[in-house]
RNA sequence: GCACCCGUAGCUCAGCUGGAUCAGAGCGCUGCCCUCCGAAGGCAGAGGUCACAGGUUCGAAUCCUGUCGGGUGCGCCA
């Protein structure tokens, strides 16, 4: 209304969506509430006025005013079956959107230690991370899925010692108990097969400076072919991985440094005892810190350790470097809940490095899983070398469940994985209840086209036909799920749609049940082709719906069950 | 001591970034629905002071502060 708004509006708070109750119509606003007092009028006047502009707008077949000034508009009738049709030229794409304007998303997920086989621990951030590069892909971002491989310090030493240790087991020597401090794992076996069978017995009672280099970067590597083959069980590919060690080798990390530098963010300084449990060892000494407090961390970071080597946290600096010289607007990093306490240096790095650039660091944890059998916890012995692995619980329970599992859940809440419940085939399971939609949907498709009804033919759906309130109700809820997606995408959660299929299966196998009553509600209608047609048009409309929220959960529409 | 995460039905958890019959779903419990497209499913009933106390506003499970309770982390491991 001319003149009667000032100037300066925050209209960031006015919202249009469809209302959590569809008998509100299928459009909602709050515009006239929050308009209400800068205007300086009553709510519900401003809503009256609002209506008049509104009026005249396309496809809007009435609008009311409720409640303390809600407008709700209702959309006219043909809306719906545009949407369906849209659906079936969209296909598998239905969904899928332009919203992250191709902006470049590095994605850094699992980044575990190349010392072992995956755990069952790696699962959750595993699958988050990929559904969440799925998902933001699938809105329209460029996603780099990344991982980190810890190769320097010296964990990836006792590494290379627990592999020489194997290697001559591998020539028969006797080697006894695995010492305490080594990886005890058999995984190491055919490592140390592999190099006894390249070098033979160069490498035995020499000095450990002979072997050390090469047994460890053999035993990485290895041991990275099986991170990846793990990963890939669960239907996971990272395209670039990063290895610490490359980043000390080529002088990155003292670049790194340097920047941070010449920025003024490096001192050096004595660093405050911690509160807490404090280390054996501590000392009290001065020590090269990088300025995190400045940008909001609780500590400023060391840099070197005593010895003059750097630290962890220095390899860190010179990786997110990296990430941002090759111009992500975002860095998303999925790590345990354990590692909370990294969120705010990680932030800081991301700061202190952008310069001008436009970066946005998101740190994602994943709480733990617990894992049962029938009820019971699961006992692990990381002492003993026994964990449960990951490629064991896949291998048990299958990709699909694991994963669906890992994402029913937010990624903040605790998990229980009960391998007795996961396996069972009943509602119990929604990874089941929503297979079990898509392949009922498949099965009247494949009955339809026994009976000559196929899709895509000369006739059209007329899906002014579809009239029962849980049609309705399943379209709006198709027509829902790229606005839907788009949430889920800006709050990086990617569970959001494991809800989302789980709601859209149970919406169509309640319909499946009420044509059992109503016999004109079925979806093959006897001697009706027209309807008939219609009707499977838009079983696919909601096949595809489905299929595609499962796909970018990385989980397979399963035809038959 | 400090920081971060969490507290919603008996249990496991959602709640779409502050909206309206919003207090929800599943499990468990009670009662129904297969001569008919897959019952691996559906319908209905019972069940909660959204940890507690303040505050912000037209409006709070949602945002702020504090308290209580649970989890995780706090330099020379990676």
């Amino acid at each position: 209304d001319e003149g009667a708004l000032p100037q300066n509006l925050d209209l960031s708070k006015i919202a249009a969506e469809p209302p959590r109750d569809s008998s509100h119509g299928d459009i909602a606003t709050n515009a006239a509430m929050v308009l209400a007092k800068p205007a300086g009028l009553n709510p519900r006047v401003l809503a009256e006025k609002l209506i008049q502009k509104l009026s005249t707008a396309d496809d809007v077949k009435s609008l009311a005013i409720a409640g303390p000034g809600f407008i709700n508009a209702s959309l006219k009738d043909e809306v719906w079956p545009r949407v369906l049709q849209a659906v079936l030229r969209e296909k598998e794409k239905w969904g899928r959107s332009n919203f992250g304007r191709s902006a470049k998303v590095n994605v850094e997920y699992v980044s575990a230690n190349p010392t072992g086989p995956l755990h069952v621990g790696h699962c959750r951030g595993a699958v988050f991370g990929d559904a969440l590069a799925s998902l933001l892909e699938a809105t329209g971002f460029a996603v780099t899925r990344e991982y980190y491989i810890n190769d320097a310090g010296s964990q990836v030493d006792t590494l290379a010692r627990s592999t020489h240790l194997r290697y001559l087991e591998a020539l028969g020597e006797t080697i006894g108990e695995i010492p305490e401090g080594l990886y005890p794992g058999d995984y190491l076996k055919p490592v140390g097969a592999a190099l006894a069978g390249e070098h033979g017995r160069k490498y035995v009672g020499v000095a450990e400076t002979e072997w050390l280099a090469i047994f460890r970067d053999k035993a990485i590597a290895m041991m990275m072919d099986l991170i990846r083959e793990d990963l890939a069980a669960l239907n996971i590919q990272h395209e670039v991985f990063f290895s610490e060690r490359s980043a000390h080798d080529s002088g990155a990390v003292k670049i790194a440094i340097g920047r941070l530098e010449a920025e003024g963010h490096i001192f050096k300084g004595k660093l405050d005892k911690p509160k807490g449990e404090v280390p054996e060892d501590w000392e009290d000494r001065e020590q090269t810190l990088f300025r995190a407090t400045t940008f909001g961390d609780d500590v400023d970071r060391p840099l070197m350790k005593s010895d003059g080597s750097y630290t962890y946290f220095a390899s860190d600096v010179a990786y997110s470097n990296d990430k941002i010289s090759r111009g992500f607007e975002e860095l998303v990093y999925v790590l345990g809940a354990d590692h909370g306490g990294y969120v705010k240096r990680l932030e800081a790095l991301g700061a202190a490095l952008r310069g001008n650039a436009k970066v946005k660091v998101v740190v994602r944890l994943c709480q733990l899983v617990k894992l049962f059998r029938h009820g019971e916890p699961v006992r692990m012995s990381k002492r003993a070398g026994e964990f449960v692995t990951l490629r064991e619980v896949v291998d048990e329970v299958g990709s699909d469940v694991v994963r669906f599992m890992m994402l029913m859940r937010k990624n903040e809440a605790p998990l229980d994985f009960d391998f007795a419940k996961v396996t069972e085939q009943s509602k119990d399971n929604p990874v089941f209840y929503v297979q079990y939609a898509h392949a009922r949907i498949c099965s009247v498709l494949r009955k339809g086209a026994e009976q000559g009804i196929v899709l895509g033919t000369a006739e059209l759906p007329n899906f002014a036909l579809l009239t029962d309130d849980l049609e309705i109700g399943l379209t709006r809820k198709i027509a829902a799920f790229p606005r839907f997606l788009e949430a889920a995408a800006a709050a990086h959660e990617p569970h959001r749609i494991s809800f989302y299929i789980h709601e859209l299966a149970s919406e169509f196998h309640a319909l499946w049940n009420k044509g059992k009553e109503a016999p004109q509600l079925r979806f093959i209608v006897e001697g009706n082709a027209e309807l008939t047609l219609t009707r499977l048009a838009f079983l696919s409309a909601i096949r595809y719906c489905l299929a595609n929220g499962l796909e970018i959960l990385g989980l397979t529409p399963a035809e038959n069950m």
